[in-house]
DNA sequence: GGAATTAGATACATAGTTGTAGCTAATCCT
DNA sequence: AGGATTAGCTACAACTATGTATCTAATTCC
C-alpha cells in the first residue's frame, strides 16, 4: 500500500521505476544520442542528484531500465495448425518491436556510444526474446512433431519471419497487417520447410 | 587539375566534398544523435561559418551528403546462374551495409529527429538502391525468362534476401560470410521461387 | 519514538554548442 | 587587372548539460 493516491515523496522501486519509465520515453522522443541525465530527471520529475546517486551516465539508465523490462509473452504453439501459430507468432514479435522496449533496443543498436556498453547480459536477454525466439519456437514444436523434416529447420530458417517483419517495420515505418504477416508465412516462411509456396495450410 | 598537391584554400565543390565526408565520419563515431555543427566543423578543417552559410543544422548536412553519395553499384545479372548470382547480389548489398553511406542510413533510420527530416526524395534515391533491389533485380531477370513462375515474385520474396542480411548485419554485428551469404540464397529465397529446399543448384 | 536512510531543493563552477558578427585574404570570372 | 565571391579566422553572448556540494525533510526500520 504504498501509493493511495498521495503526492508523497516516492522512494526506491517506486522511484526507481518512474526513472525507467523516463529514459524509455525520452529516448522515443529524442534518440539514443541524445539521452541527458538532465532530460531524463525532469521527465521523472526528480533532482538530477537522484540520477547521480545510481548511474553516472545517461546509457547506463537506458540500459539498466532495459535490464529490468518484463521479458515478452513467449509463443505458445496450440492445436495443430502450424500457419496460424506463425502468424501470432510474428503478432508477437511485431507487438514487442512497437513497445518502448522494443524501440529502445532499435535505437541503442545503431548508437555507437549505446551499442558498446551494451554488456553480453543485456544483449542475451534482450535478443533472446527477440532474435529469432518468435517464430523459431513454434517451428520447433512442429519440427519434434514430425510436422515437416527437422532437418530442415536451419538458423536461416529460423529468422525468416523476424527478418521479414523487421523490414517491414524499416522499410514501411508501420507494423504489418495480418495480411501481410500471412504473406511473410505463406510465401517465404512455408516455403523454406518444404510447404511449397502454393500450399497455404499447414 | 584542382588538386596538385598544393593546400590551398578549398572552395565550391571542393569544400564541400570534404564536408560531406566529415559528416559521414563523425556519424559513424558518434552516432546520429551527437551530431554537431562543431564536431562537423572540426573534422572538416573548416570554421563553423562555413557550415552555416549552407546548412541550417547537422542533420541537414548529414542528409545532404547521402543525398550525393553515389548510387551503389546495380546487381547484373550474368549467364544463366540464378544461385549464383542471388549471392553476387547480396554481396553487393553487404558491400553497400559496411560503407559509410550505409551505416550512416541506418543510424539515420532510428534517430527521431533525422528520421522525421527525412523527405521523400531522398529515402527513394536512398532506399531505391537498398530496400529490395539487389536481389529483386536478380529476380527478375530469371523470372522474365521463365526460370521460374513469374507470380512467385512476390514482394516478400523479393525482400527475403536482402532482410535476412540485415538481420545478420544486426544480431551479429559482423558482415555474413560468402557460406552463409549461400544459406540464405539455398534455405530461403530458393525454396520460396519453387525451387525446393533440396535444389542448391539452379 | 528515534536513528538511519534517502529523496527533494538549491546553488555553482566548468565546459561545450549555438548562432551571429566583423574582418582578412584567397580564388574565380570577365 | 579589378571586382565579386566566398573561405578562413577570431570573438562573443546565450544557453544547456555536467558533476559536485550542501542543506532540509519525508520515510523506513528497529
Amino acid at each position: 500500500m504504498s501509493d493511495h493516491n498521495a503526492r508523497t515523496r516516492r522512494r526506491g522501486g517506486e522511484l526507481i521505476k518512474a526513472i525507467h519509465d523516463a529514459v524509455l520515453e525520452e529516448v522515443l522522443e529524442v534518440g539514443a544520442g541524445r539521452l541527458t541525465m538532465d532530460g531524463i530527471a525532469r521527465r521523472a520529475a526528480t533532482p538530477r542528484t537522484t540520477l547521480y546517486r545510481r548511474w553516472s551516465d545517461p546509457i547506463e539508465v537506458l540500459l539498466d531500465a532495459l535490464y529490468h523490462q518484463h521479458p515478452v509473452e513467449e509463443p505458445t504453439p496450440g492445436a495443430d495448425d502450424l500457419r496460424g501459430d506463425l502468424i501470432r507468432a510474428l503478432r508477437l514479435m511485431v507487438e514487442w518491436a512497437l513497445s518502448p522496449a522494443g524501440r529502445a533496443v532499435a535505437a541503442i543498436l545503431t548508437d555507437p556510444r549505446s551499442a558498446a556498453l551494451m554488456s553480453e547480459a543485456l544483449f542475451e536477454r534482450v535478443f533472446a526474446n527477440r532474435g529469432g525466439t518468435f517464430t523459431r519456437t513454434v517451428l520447433q514444436h512442429y519440427a519434434d512433431r514430425g510436422r515437416f523434416p527437422a532437418e530442415l529447420l536451419t538458423p536461416v530458417v529460423a529468422d525468416i519471419g523476424e527478418a521479414l517483419v523487421t523490414k517491414h517495420l524499416i522499410d514501411a515505418g508501420a507494423p504489418p497487417t495480418d495480411e501481410e504477416l500471412a504473406a511473410i508465412v505463406d510465401q517465404a516462411i512455408l516455403p523454406a520447410i518444404g510447404l511449397g509456396p502454393r500450399a497455404p495450410r499447414a
